[in-house]
DNA sequence: CCCTGATTCGC
DNA sequence: GCGAATCAGG
């Protein structure tokens, strides 16, 4: 794949426009690991992956409370030592469709880690990303989050 | 099995 | 840098 200027462009507007890798990928007659590829390579934030590869560390070694004999009165509480429930603090994250442009959108530029809201008509040369100060480990900036973060819903084929 | 996205690693 | 292979959850 020639990742051009307008190939790496085509890719940042069907990436914020909510498309899944494999539907970009057949959009722009690539896989979806070429997609998903240059889209980690490019930063561009992650969507709500179905996995996570990180902090799974093994649900406690729960080390069998060496009851030595059955006497009753040794054995410590069950709750003590039941393995604690790890509830992650998950995010439904879904991009609202971007039909409101009517904010300034400060946009210096796009790319290491600034708000990656869509700003304008995808695919035409105005097109751009917020670019503003996102919020601590979110993709947008306090305002975008907002808009950002809605009612987890059906999240395909909302975009504009 | 289908889908999804993320990471790895040889190129 | 690239992306197929692989992983991993739904």
């Amino acid at each position: 794949m020639d990742w051009t200027a307008e190939a790496i462009e085509r890719l940042k507007a069907l990436w914020a426009e909510g498309h899944s890798t494999a539907e970009i990928g057949r959009r722009m007659g690539i896989s979806k690991n070429a997609v998903v590829g240059k889209a980690h390579r490019l930063n561009l934030p992650a969507r709500p992956s179905p996995i996570r590869r990180d902090a799974v560390p093994r649900p406690a070694p729960v080390p069998r409370a060496p009851r030595p004999m059955p006497v009753a009165r040794q054995l410590p509480p069950p709750m003590l030592r039941a393995a604690p429930v790890a509830v992650a603090p998950v995010v439904a994250a879904v991009p609202a469709a971007p039909v409101v442009r009517a904010f300034p959108a400060a946009r210096p530029r796009f790319g290491s880690r600034s708000c990656c809201w869509p700003i304008g008509e995808p695919g035409t040369s105005g097109f751009s990303f917020c670019g503003g100060e996102p919020m601590a480990g979110k993709p947008y900036c306090t305002e975008h989050a907002a808009l950002a973060y809605v009612k987890p819903r059906d999240r395909r084929e909302d975009a504009a």
